[in-house]
RNA sequence: GGCCUGGUAGUUCAGCUGGUUAGAACGCUAGCCUGUCACGCUAGAGGUCGACGGUUCGAUCCCGUUCCAGGUCGCCA
């Protein structure tokens, strides 16, 4: 039988006694971390969230209670009675690694079966066991230190927005479809049978409505649901850190902004600069083929159309031709630790960004290149100027008539060459913003502009002349927050002004009452007086990975979804009962029976 | 949906050109041990080689299908 707390009331956390504390009768909980068996000397590293103490079990120990300490397996449930003592032997390497206590009284609070991986910091146990036994990975020490700090910035978010003057509101997550964006989450109706709810991907239209109700600063840390595939750094339900603020323009949401995230790293001891640098999209994208560039490394893109403007080798003017580019990248003195085998690899890689090929020059003892050949003199001397290339370098160029293609590829190669030659300043964060993105994207697929941001997102003051005329031209006044090659957050200023929104469906290719069905309470709301407004959310789970340095955005979710969207542990999604659909007046297609 | 990688003891892994009884470390169990702290020493238990099918005298190994996990492209306003 395991026994209780009873008569007994922890006096301290384990991790915290120090040689201050000698002397003090103390009662630390927790779980066994090890049982260290001696003989006539039993030892026990007792853990909870702030770490672990030793008790010891000596001739001086009451000869049931040594018993009770012989019998103690790893992750039992312990509480312990005893006098800080000084050690006879010290163990420098831990925090309480100077003190030790000497045990009066012993409480067995439950048993533990052998776990099925040892609770230790850096566990290499495969992923999918971890998750399986999630509530036993949460015991290490690494998990538990990224919860509470993600939990320290969660308290850090309330602080400064409620001290700038922002209400917490929350949201619903029952709403209404709307199918512009990602895929949504659905709910039955049961009182509506064949009508769903659907779960917000993010708290926008109400945080906007919010707006024209005169809160006037909102916020709110909001669960937010987008049923698509995943990635390391995505999870279909996810938390946003979200703001949003009227009677503003661009510069004052920024500030709002990047005021939060300084004083998210200042908790760390790390002071990030305001206000942060600011780059254009245009600019991202010329000299990082990417919206969200890490400037922690340089290597950044070249333009090389221009001298190769008349150039009669078929590869590359066709490129132009068609209305694309050629680009390159210089692998600054690195040709000798880059195999040709490893560039046709890479070669072979660059493809599922879309490139048809990638030309190399290896500026190695011995020159070789994969395009020298059908160029002239002159180009191939433009190219190494313009390139800045030196012996020693390897020149990476990709050739393609859409952009969009040059970007992806080179953007994706810059980073992979980085990641692999170690070529990351990581000493510094480096944070900026990404402003000016365009309003639109073609979207083949649909055959029509699409909103890049979302449909409320304000084009800039002197382009919304050119939404129905020329919307390939028009900027929006969005911005993203990016750090070290995440993008941490967005946002925009909205359209306050019932005339632009219609304007700017009509450049969506919504008929007005396409639009009315899909937007219509909005649409209505915004005829009653909207204040100017705009916002940012930020990703929270993004941020705990930059702030951790981590690339798996499971570390920082105490319960996350594997790559398919199941959970492990708990085996959702499952199947329910015949009566549970009957109510909801579901039927299963033939297949999923 | 496409592509790539992986799946062998509780865990992390090794396993040759297809060959007889599939190994190691850690963990686990038992015994010994008074200053350990990844304690040490001795002994022991522990395997559907992800699953199914095929080739073969013989398959952990080769082939096919499939399941699971990871990464990535598409997707993610």
């Amino acid at each position: 039988m395991a026994e209780t707390m009873k008569g007994m009331k922890r006096t301290h956390y384990c991790g915290v006694l120090r040689p201050c504390d000698e002397g003090k009768e103390v009662i630390v909980c927790g779980w066994v971390q090890r049982q260290r068996d001696l003989g006539q000397l039993i030892f026990i590293d007792l853990r909870d969230r702030t770490g672990i103490v030793q008790l010891a079990f000596d001739d001086n120990t009451d000869r049931s209670i040594f018993e009770k300490a012989f019998s103690i397996r790893a992750e039992y449930v312990l509480a312990a009675r005893g006098i800080v003592r000084e050690r006879s032997s010290k163990n420098f390497e831990i925090p309480t690694g100077e003190i030790e206590i000497e045990v009066k009284e012993l409480r067995i609070l439950a048993k533990a079966e052998t776990p099925p991986f040892e609770i230790t910091e850096n566990s290499n146990v495969k992923e999918d066991t971890r998750l399986k036994y999630r509530y036993l990975d949460l015991r290490r020490p690494d998990l538990q230190r990224n919860l509470m700090l993600r939990h320290r910035v969660a308290k850090i978010a309330h602080d400064y927005f409620d001290r700038n003057g922002f209400l917490e509101i929350e949201t619903p997550n029952l709403i209404r479809s709307t199918p512009e964006g990602a895929r949504d989450y659905l709910v039955p109706s049961r009182v509506f049978p064949g009508t769903f709810f659907a779960l917000p991907q993010s708290p926008q239209l109400y945080k906007q409505l919010l707006m024209l109700s005169g809160f006037d600063r909102y916020m709110q840390i909001a669960r937010c649901f987008r049923d698509e595939d995943l990635r390391a750094d995505r999870q279909p339900e996810f938390t946003q850190i979200d703001f949003e603020m009227s009677f503003v323009d661009q510069d004052d949401v920024m500030a709002i902004g990047e005021g939060f995230i300084h004083e998210v790293y200042q908790s760390m001891g790390i002071d990030v600069p305001i206000p942060l640098p600011r780059m254009t999209w245009d600019e991202a994208m010329a000299r990082y083929g990417s919206d969200k560039p890490d400037l922690r490394f340089g290597m950044e893109l070249c333009d090389l159309s221009g001298v190769l403007s008349n150039t009669e080798f078929r590869v590359f003017a066709g490129a132009l031709a068609g209305g694309g580019s050629v680009r390159g990248i210089n692998l600054k003195g690195l040709a000798e630790q880059l195999s040709r085998k490893e560039i046709d690899k890479l070669a072979e890689w660059i493809k599922a960004y879309g490139a048809k090929g990638l030309a190399w020059t290896r500026l190695a003892e011995k020159e070789t290149s994969s395009y020298e050949k059908f160029l002239t003199p002159e180009e191939n001397a433009a190219i190494r100027e313009k390139m800045g290339a030196q012996p020693g370098d390897v020149l990476f160029l990709v050739a393609s008539d859409e952009n969009g293609v040059v970007f992806a590829s080179l953007g994706a190669l810059r980073c992979e060459l980085a990641r692999r030659f170690d070529l990351i300043d990581k000493s510094h964060p480096r944070l900026l913003w990404v402003t000016d993105f365009p309003q639109f994207e073609y979207s083949k697929e649909e055959g029509r502009f699409m909103a890049m941001h979302h449909p409320f997102t304000a084009p800039r003051d002197e382009d919304v002349d050119k939404l129905l005329t020329d919307p390939g031209h028009v900027y929006a006044k969005a911005y993203d927050m990016v750090a070290n090659g995440y993008e941490l957050g967005g946002g925009s200023i909205r359209i306050n002004d019932p005339e632009v929104q219609e304007k700017m469906f009509e450049a969506l290719g919504f008929t007005k009452e396409q639009a009315q069905e899909r937007f219509g309470f909005l649409i209505d709301a915004f005829k009653y007086g909207a204040p100017p407004h705009g916002g940012m959310a930020w990703g929270f789970d993004r941020i705990i990975m930059v702030l951790l340095d981590t690339d798996n955005i499971r570390d920082v979710i105490a319960f996350p979804k594997v790559a398919s969207s199941a959970e492990l542990m708990s085996g959702a999604p499952g199947e329910v009962d015949e009566k549970q659909l009957a109510e909801l007046g579901i039927a299963l297609a033939k297949e999923q029976e």
